[in-house]
DNA sequence: GACGACAGTCAACACCCTGTCGACTCCCCT
DNA sequence: AGGGGAGTCGACAGGGTGTTGACTGTCGTC
């Protein structure tokens, strides 16, 4: 995807401290409840005293490492938003290979990672609305991939094996917005929602048809 | 649509109050001051106080009207769901006349509607997250519109009109999903968006796309 | 080996918002 | 005229947040 991360953040001084001593430990074991607590219940019902109780700390304390709830969950979205880019690779410079197969490949790698994570996922969409920061970093991550994706049909335009049609970058943004939504009842489990099983190559026909007009398009 | 809303609820015994006395002026009163708070700052951020104090009374009157903040959005939601269910008509009967016209039609209403209601669907969509009853309702709602849809691809199928494919349920929800995030991120503009004035057209391509491999379907 | 500096800790406080209770007023109907 | 219910609100209890200030331990340094 030749994603390259602009390094917008340092990804690891969510929390304050630019230290390096053993109260590190403490702040694991904040991320480390966050996100176990988060498998049981929604973001809102999970107090700062839960959190600093399941780390061994009293709440006061809570507040030296992280300015608030929000950022714990930030930092948790920061880790898996890194595992997302790694996992996308390279995938999409070498889509000529046969196109199908990597798109596929892209969809379906983005889709174990946040299942992987559906906890963080699914708390970072709720708070979306209501933090301001969350709602910044997704905007800045979707906006990458969204280019990425623009590029990516681009490239399959000139070479011929996709038609032209919607501006690149309307149809990168519908078609990620889609996926985002989709995982989100997918993963949620509420309202109507495509089975974890076919999710992948739902969201795959939907990607074909609407880049090339057909589900099977041509290798280099 | 025929989408035939199915009486699940009153709509407007929402506040309590089986009652027809003079004091349904404050019940409006609240509704009105909410979409008006709601245009300049966030669900979360409006207290009940601040209900109250638009409405001409005091907090624990506000009470009396409705059990809470959440109440009065599903008020408000439930008013948009009717207009979109109004707005809908039964285009997607009369979908073989002129199959691009009648979809484009059935996304501009539903455009239209929620676009002259952008705040209280925002406000919706973040509450979502954190509000059981508001989650229920939407997925109830979505729940139909999918079911008109699905229902029409299959129409359009038997006739021929469009090829096989994915299930049309499946198409449907990734559809519809597909729609109610770009509009979200249209409304709100935070994050990559497609432009108001284009929206409509970008949608209905891919709808296209997804139910016909073409953008020009053929008429009955 | 005494000492300042600083990471780490928490009891206690001030604040804000929610939801409830009980008392009060008005008005309508009998 | 008077009993009942709609409508109203002051005052309270409860729970969550964020901050302050004092305490502890452990360094490196002179």
């Amino acid at each position: 995807m030749t994603t390259a991360r602009t390094p917008t953040r340092a990804a690891s001084t969510r929390g304050r401290r630019p230290g390096r001593s053993a109260g590190d430990d403490r702040e694991l074991a904040i991320l480390a409840t966050a996100e176990r607590l988060l498998e049981r219940r929604a973001f809102g019902d999970i107090s700062i005293d839960d959190l600093a109780k399941g780390a061994g700390i009293s709440r006061p304390t809570f507040y030296f490492y992280f300015p608030g709830k929000d950022a714990v969950l930030l930092t948790l979205l920061d880790r898996v938003i890194e595992e997302a880019d790694a996992a996308a690779g390279d995938v999409l410079d070498r889509l000529a290979e046969d196109p199908r197969a990597r798109w596929r490949e892209l969809i379906a790698r983005f889709h174990a990672t946040f299942g992987g994570h559906r906890a963080v996922v699914l708390a970072c969409a709720q708070v979306r609305g209501t933090n301001a920061e969350v709602r910044r970093l997704w905007a800045e991550v979707l906006e990458r991939w969204v280019r990425a994706v623009e590029a990516a049909i681009e490239g399959e335009r000139r070479r011929g094996a996709a038609p032209d049609g919607l501006p690149a970058r309307d149809l990168a943004i519908a078609l990620n917005s889609m996926n985002e939504r989709v995982w989100y009842a997918t993963f949620a489990g509420d309202g109507p929602a495509v089975a974890e099983r076919d999710v992948v190559d739902v969201l795959l026909d939907v990607w074909l048809t609407a880049i090339y007009r057909t589900t099977t398009p041509p290798p280099a």
